[in-house]
DNA sequence: TTATATAAAAGTGTATCCAATAATAATTAC
DNA sequence: GTAATTATTATTGGATACACTTTTATATAA
């Protein structure tokens, strides 16, 4: 049995599933069994359902009564207009971060920026060697890009900082909840070598933009970023039909 | 004991729970005990929990660990920072209501702009007449105030709506859930009628901006008026306290 | 074989039970 | 009388029990 001292065990259950969904462990339409994600995490089937009401209301999962939760396979329509939104509030999110950022956060964009530039460059020469399908989409990374990852949302997440807006932040975060990991797999395993490069061209228009603090130009580097990031995702989505029931 | 066939109670229990909020029933801080809840309804504690992560995950209750959950109450930092949001994404909306709005719907909004002109000369001359304190806000609403409270709402909900875009009328509504019924009750309590009428300045504003099918001046006149709001809201906020303990 | 009906299995939904914790009341010490 | 301590009660958290539903498997008929 579970000591009643470790807090919020719910939230802790919560947590490892989403994890699991991120990882690519639950794919999307994957049902999620109660009394399996009992036995995986050694509770009863109590905390577990609270935990996936947690996770149905932000969104993560749909959950059809009668029926087992089932891991959401967000619509190409939902991406699309799910980047208009992230295009506005990551805007609005440089916009303030002109104005609040300290030195040191200027700072750790800017290494981050060189670990992003890095992870890209180790990717190209990965590219350039083996030629591995884009297919396996849940198999393990490899670390440029697993650092591609980590650094890309290290730099988002850095200027969410900076806007001194945390609702702002967690809402940003929110919107990103349902399809993240569709995103991230994708992104990095669906793009060529000249998207990156755009990518890259544009975090760099970002930080300077910052380190100029000019909100009006923050923003626009921003919204401009989001909104090119979105469009390559939705035609890559709607070309690769995302019907797939990935599963572990 | 109840059929499984009432589709989702979980749910309907979180929407009652949250009416009651909205209501004032429950106002901020109460304690939520679940065994009470559980008699209120006639169902046993365990659907009742589930409610209450659903609500606490939405933000409108918090729920710390051993503790009965209780109605949050925001902050007025946490006022200001989502008004900021709102003006940018009911700005987005205004924007693409400018585009995709119907002529009906059109036809709608001027009908209820209508209705919410003469609402706030039903609270004028209500007004004149007896002196009430505003310090009841959980007391039963007059009629004008009530009319007041529908039509604005459904004149924000008609834009959102006409804005075409799903995720984003959805993002717009989970951003209200937190603090809605207060900004209702002390918008129309707190409200004197120079602040009255320039809400309808303002609506009328992106009325016009709407019929003319403008973008730009939608999305400007819709920001400058939850600009506006947010500031009075947060105003009266912090001047008034807002730390009492509501409850039935 | 294909389709339909029937039976078994798996899974969800709610109620109830018990342990652990927090809040409250009673008691004692000063 | 007040403060600290202890006992009591109220309340939450998790596990279990059981009814109902959905799904899967099996059998039967065309």
């Amino acid at each position: 049995m579970r000591k009643a001292s470790d807090a919020k065990l719910v939230n802790e259950l919560a947590e490892k599933i989403y994890s699991k969904i991120v990882a690519g462990d639950f794919g999307p339409g994957r049902p999620l069994r109660q009394e399996a994600l009992a036995q995986e995490f050694d509770v009863s089937r109590t905390p577990i359902r609270e935990a996936l009401r947690q996770l149905e209301a932000k969104g993560v999962i749909s959950h059809a009564p009668g029926h087992s939760a089932v891991v959401r396979t967000p619509s190409s329509r939902e991406i699309r207009e799910k980047y208009q939104i992230r295009a506005e509030l990551e805007g609005l999110a440089a916009q303030l971060a002109a104005k609040w950022i300290t030195d040191a956060q200027l700072q750790t964009l800017k290494d981050t920026h060189l670990r992003f530039a890095r992870a890209v460059k180790g990717l190209s020469v990965e590219r350039s060697g083996n030629r591995r399908s884009a297919k396996n989409a849940s198999a393990v990374l490899s670390n440029p890009a697993k650092e591609w990852i980590e650094t890309n949302a290290a730099f988002h997440s850095t200027i969410h900082a900076a806007s001194n807006n945390l609702s702002l932040r967690r809402h940003i975060e929110d919107l990103n909840l349902g399809y993240i990991r569709n995103v991230m797999l994708t992104s990095v395993l669906g793009m060529d070598l000249h998207r990156m490069e755009r990518n890259i061209r544009h975090h760099q228009a970002i930080l300077d933009a910052l380190s100029g603090r000019d909100p009006v130009e923050s923003r626009r580097a921003m919204a401009e970023h989001i909104i090119e990031s979105g469009e390559f995702l939705v035609a890559w989505f709607e070309n690769h039909g995302m019907g797939e029931q990935a599963g572990s």
